[in-house]
DNA sequence: CTTATGGTGGACCAACCGGTCAAGAACAAG
DNA sequence: CTTGTTCTTGACCGGTTGGTCCACCATAAG
C-alpha cells in the first residue's frame, strides 16, 4: 500500500497530490490515513525514507556483489537509461524530484536528501577503491572526488531523461560519460566476457 | 517587473506561487495581471521563455567571444559552482526546476524544455568544434555527443548544488568533471595566462 | 444473543485557490 | 470645468485544499 502511495507521489509530486488522490490509491478513508500517519507531510516523509533506504540497499548490494567493482560503477551511471521505453526515464527519481520541489523550503526533505546523497557518495567511493585495488581504475584518482563526479553525472542523466530526451540518445550520453569518468574500464571490458552482469537495477518500483 | 515575477517563480516554484504572491511582487492588482497576461499559466510561460532566451543568449555569446572555445566550455560546466556563497547554487536553474516540477504533466513546459536543451546542445557542439579546430580538444570526439555529456554534467552539478552541497565541494566536483570531459584543456591552460576570462556568467538574475 | 471495542468512512469545516467583473480612480482632450 | 476613455482595484464566485470529528460497523469476548 505504501508502494501505491509512493507511485502517486512519484508521478504527481508532493503538492500536486491531494488527499483525495491518496485515498484513491490507498483504498483508505481520510480518517484512517490520519490515524495511521498523522499528516500528509508525515506520510510523504515515511514513503521517501522507505524509498531512500531501498535505493541505498540496492546500490550497496550492486557494488558489493559485483565481481569487478568498476562494472557496478558503470551500470550505476547507466541506470537512468535503463528501461527500453522511456517511461522510467521520464519518471526520474523520487528523491531527485522531491529535492528539487521541496528541499529549498522543507528542512526535513533537505536533510533527507543531503544524508542520502552523502551515503551514496560513500558507497560509490568504496566501489572506486575496490576498482582501484582490482586494477580497473587509476590508483592516483581521489576515490571520494571520483564518487562525487559519478553521482553528479548520474543525476544529470536522470534529469536529461526527465526532459523527454529519447532513450537511445540518453543511453549514448550515459555510455560516453561512464567511459570518460571510468577511464580504463573500457579496455578491461573489452577483454572480458560479461560475467554476472549486475545489470541496471530496477528502479521502476520503490 | 517580469524579473520580480521570475524571482518569485524561481524561489517558490509554479504551484507553490499563488496569485497573491504574484500581486505582491509585481505591485499589480489581480485584474491587471489577468488583463495583461490572461492567465497564471500564460504569465509563467512568458517568464520562462524570457529566461530561456536570456540563458541561450548568454551561452552563445560566451562561446562565440571566448578566444579559446575550450575555456568557455570549461566555465559552462563550472557555472553551477559560480557564486561564492551557496545562495545561487541552492536556487538552481529556473528552467531545470520547472522541468522537474511540470514537464511530466504540462506539454507547453515540456516543449520549451526540450527545445531549450536542444538549442544549448547545438551551441555547445559548436564550441566543441571550435575547440577542436583550435587544437584544444581531441579531433576524434563526436561534437554533439561531447556537448550532450557536458550538458548532462552541468545539469547534474546544478542539481547537486540544490541538495545543499557546500560550494567548495561543488566547485571541486565541477573542476573534476570539466577536466575529465575536456581532456586536453588542462595542458593548454597550464601554459596560458588567463586572457579574457569569460568568467562564470551571472545566472542569479533572469 | 448482548456488549464492548477499535478501526473506518465520509460529512463537515475554515482557509485558500485561480479567475471574473463591475465600480471607480486617473488622466487626456476639448 | 466637463467629458470620454483607459486602467486599476478589490469584492466576489465556485471549487478544492488539508484537516477534524463523529456516527457507524465488523469483530470478538462474554
Amino acid at each position: 500500500m505504501l508502494r501505491a502511495v509512493c507511485d502517486q507521489f512519484w508521478d504527481a509530486g508532493y503538492t500536486a497530490t491531494s488527499l483525495q488522490d491518496l485515498m484513491r490509491v490507498s483504498n483508505l478513508g481520510k480518517g484512517s490515513l490520519y490515524a495511521a500517519f498523522g499528516d500528509k507531510h508525515e506520510l510523504f516523509l515515511q514513503v521517501l525514507r522507505r524509498y531512500v533506504a531501498s535505493l541505498d540497499r540496492t546500490l550497496r548490494r550492486s557494488i558489493d556483489s559485483a565481481p569487478r567493482a568498476v562494472e557496478a560503477l558503470h551500470s550505476f551511471v547507466m541506470m537512468p537509461a535503463g528501461d527500453p521505453d522511456g517511461v522510467a526515464a521520464r519518471r526520474g527519481c523520487l528523491l531527485a524530484n522531491s529535492t528539487t520541489e521541496l528541499a529549498a523550503t522543507d528542512p526535513a526533505v533537505a536533510a533527507e536528501a543531503r544524508q542520502a546523497y552523502e551515503g551514496m557518495t560513500a558507497v560509490l567511493a568504496d566501489g572506486v577503491r575496490s576498482a582501484q585495488a582490482q586494477g580497473d581504475l587509476s590508483a592516483s584518482a581521489d576515490p571520494v572526488g571520483t564518487a562525487r563526479a559519478l553521482l553528479a553525472a548520474q543525476q544529470g542523466l536522470t534529469f536529461m531523461g526527465r526532459t523527454g530526451m529519447d532513450v537511445e540518445t540518453l543511453a549514448a550520453t550515459a555510455r560516453s560519460l561512464a567511459t570518460e569518468l571510468l577511464p580504463t574500464s573500457a579496455d578491461h571490458r573489452d577483454s572480458m566476457s560479461p560475467p554476472h552482469d549486475p545489470g541496471v537495477p530496477d528502479r521502476t518500483r520503490c
